[in-house]
DNA sequence: CAGTGGTCTAGACCACATC
DNA sequence: ATGTGGTCTAGACCACTGT
């Protein structure tokens, strides 16, 4: 690796390791280090950053502890690919007739383009005169919908879903994302609610009208945080749990 | 300070920082070392552990990471006091009959002295021939009831609480227990789950019968990890939202 | 001013993975 | 055997707090 220059931007008075650690995200945010591949190793990040390899495994420790990178003793460091496409699963438990818990399947019911509300263009920060993709899809297991999603994306970022027949959408979001439009999703902010069943839940999810559904609104963002989809899942209040360690 | 020696049932093939990190954990949960004062400097500490300052550091950093220690430049690294007997307000939001959010005050309405179940008796790591003290209590504001809780403690360790009078209990319960027993709550593990309203909670928060309710289950555990509280919350669904990052 | 934690160096040796 | 990250050393100087 070359010697790398810190962009005129970054306040230099900054503890290097800080210069380090957003120089690395920023490489990663920007695809030069693609998720599941091997960074350089310390020896040649301490070169090319001219720091000694206390400084540079600072830098490291707290993208570990972030979650962007992963360590493997005699391997190497390797950018982590998230895979909280499951992630609700930390809120429902979800078991198929036979007792085992598994991951539901997903299917996209209706696809339209369209002028997003105010609240979800501000979330987006998208400009007021772009449109949006607005995904309708349920989730289920062994053919039972359990999960019901309203998915929006900002169009000029995810052009390719506007043709995709929507039988080609597959059961996971986020790697067609990645596949069809190289967008990454890298960390999320969801927020639980308690809502009443509406007509649609109740007709969807099979529970009574007006009975407890949980709400999780999600807004999904790549590595350097910006937001590229927002959420919403609802699902019946029956299967809910949510586990949390406090200290 | 002296020449520290590891216990004889401590791994020593665990790296010197673990080690480090495991003594002070356990000087903090004999009480040797209290909450809100400082630990010894990391010049002593060096020369106790017998190790350099990057080793020392490194135990250091792991239990600032946990909450445990905090550290203030120029002034010392300290113990830290955990704080979130009012941590629920995470899951509620409450507001006053004038919009501003505020603490509820607790009222203990009933104590009892008897055997426990056999899932709070696990939960407790507690002998089967140990019994609990029972308390029933409500959380108010402007003085309407919005949380029923229950609170499950071993007897041997809240001796003092079998006959304090009920209207003695204030409005918190940590700093409780560690004013009249010692016992100071570092850490819990919460399980959130939606219920019905039974009978006594449309009673007692003013809620219809079969409504949704907010359960939330935690059981608290000292500086050493050891569970010393079980408890139940339930609380209108209405007012409850959580958020959470992921990455 | 003295004492504290915050940052950083320039190495060393070890354990593990791969060839 | 080579290359990787994991642990550890024995200092240095800086920034901040208090007297």
């Amino acid at each position: 690796m070359d010697i790398v220059t810190f962009p005129t931007n970054a306040d230099l008075r900054l503890p290097r390791y800080q210069l380090i650690r957003d120089d690395i995200v920023r490489r990663i945010a920007d695809g030069q280090w693609a998720p599941e591949q091997a960074i350089p190793t310390e020896a040649d990040l301490c070169q090319a950053y001219e720091v000694s390899i206390g400084t540079l495994r600072k830098a490291i420790d707290l993208l570990v502890a972030d979650g962007v990178l992963t360590r493997t003793q005699g391997k190497g460091t390797f950018v982590r690919r998230p895979r909280f496409d499951s992630s609700l699963f930390r809120f429902f438990r979800f078991k198929s007739a036979d007792g085992k818990s598994v991951q539901p399947t997903g299917k996209v019911l209706g696809r339209t383009v369209l002028k997003p509300s105010e609240a979800i263009r501000a979330a987006l920060q998208m400009k007021s005169s772009e449109k949006c993709i607005r995904l309708s899809r349920v989730r289920l297991i062994d053919s039972e919908p359990v999960l019901r999603e309203e998915i929006w994306l900002a169009r000029h970022r995810f052009e390719a879903l506007t043709t995709l027949p929507l039988d080609e959408f597959g059961d996971l979001m986020y790697p067609l994302y990645e596949r069809t439009c190289r967008q990454i999703v890298a960390s999320a902010t969801e927020t639980l609610t308690v809502e009443q069943a509406t007509e649609e839940d109740a007709a969807a999810l099979r529970v009574d009208l007006g009975s407890a559904v949980i709400q999780v609104q999600r807004i999904a963002a790549d590595f350097a945080g910006t937001p590229i989809e927002w959420r919403t899942t609802r699902g019946a209040a029956a299967g809910f749990q949510y586990q949390v360690d406090i200290r």
